[in-house]
DNA sequence: AGAAGTAGTTTGTAGTACCAACTAAATCCA
DNA sequence: TGGATTTAGTTGGTACTACAAACTACTTCT
């Protein structure tokens, strides 16, 4: 009682779009962390530590988290050249396909919810989405590159 | 281009709530996870195979989840009377404060979402938000008890 | 130049999650 | 009825995720 009923919506949706986003990984083996590194690397190239923060993640996290997706070559680290102690990590070809294919299949994983509502509808919740989300640069880009610039 | 700007804006959406849940879980020692089995708990008593099939998860990932719970007091395992094989799982009391507790927790840190929007406009994002959601009755409460039924 | 700080990796531990193999109990069927 | 099959749950093995602490290499500060 007296519960917020928009936090709960809130929270059920975002259950409901992250199984969408887990499912879809799965189905290419990449968990979700992979999935969003996949994302923000799209259109940038990053320090290991960078791209920790932008997790929300430890760098010895990051350390793992890079090898495996390097050994499946969908990443690759390259010495910075101007501080020698850091590594830039940035998306190989193969990770860049693979991460369009990953756009694709989540846009049509969703359409299903997409589609219960009509075009009217679909531009009012956008809005009001885009209204309530803080401008947090820190949430992830997953769907198309600069998604997170939009905030 | 021809990206689906709500197909983003959901995703968007959804890491920020997701983000909120994972920190909120996180200073009281929960995964994600343990928080929707509580949440699930809350107000039902199930079998483990029901819980595995709520969350999606394999019956073998749910003995360690339950295992790591109820040795923290949070569940609790019955012998089932009427089939001997089935084993059920409820919450006790001090889940059940738990829950409450980070349901309380979970709604003060969505806040400042839902505050960025006037009234009517909550209104209407709850409207929209359900009607996006297909009923789907996987999708768990974590919030309040029953929130899966309301669908 | 030496001290302090920063970047990243390595090591160790715990949790999450799967699959395959197993035990115990229920159901099927013949 | 009584053995074969199916179902419920646990156990054991493996891989990934994540953190903290310790470590190396490099940079910056004084």
């Amino acid at each position: 009682m007296t519960a917020e009923p928009l936090a709960e919506a809130l929270v059920l949706n975002a259950f409901q779009v992250m199984g969408v986003l887990t499912r879809t990984g799965a189905e290419h083996d990449l968990s979700l962390t992979q999935l969003r590194v996949l994302g923000i690397l799209r259109d940038r190239r990053l320090r290991v530590t960078e791209l920790a923060a932008y997790l929300g993640l430890d760098k010895s996290t990051m350390s793992g988290l890079i090898d495996r997706a390097e050994r499946r070559g969908l990443l690759a680290r390259d010495k910075n050249p101007d501080d020698r102690r850091a590594v830039d990590v940035y998306i190989t070809d193969a990770g860049q396909q693979l991460a369009a294919r990953l756009q694709e299949q989540i846009q049509r994983a969703l359409m299903p919810m997409i589609d219960r509502l009509d075009a009217a509808q679909q531009r009012r919740l956008t809005e009001l989405l885009d209204a309530a989300s803080p401008p947090d640069r820190t949430a992830a880009a997953v769907l198309s590159p600069r998604a997170d610039r939009a905030g």
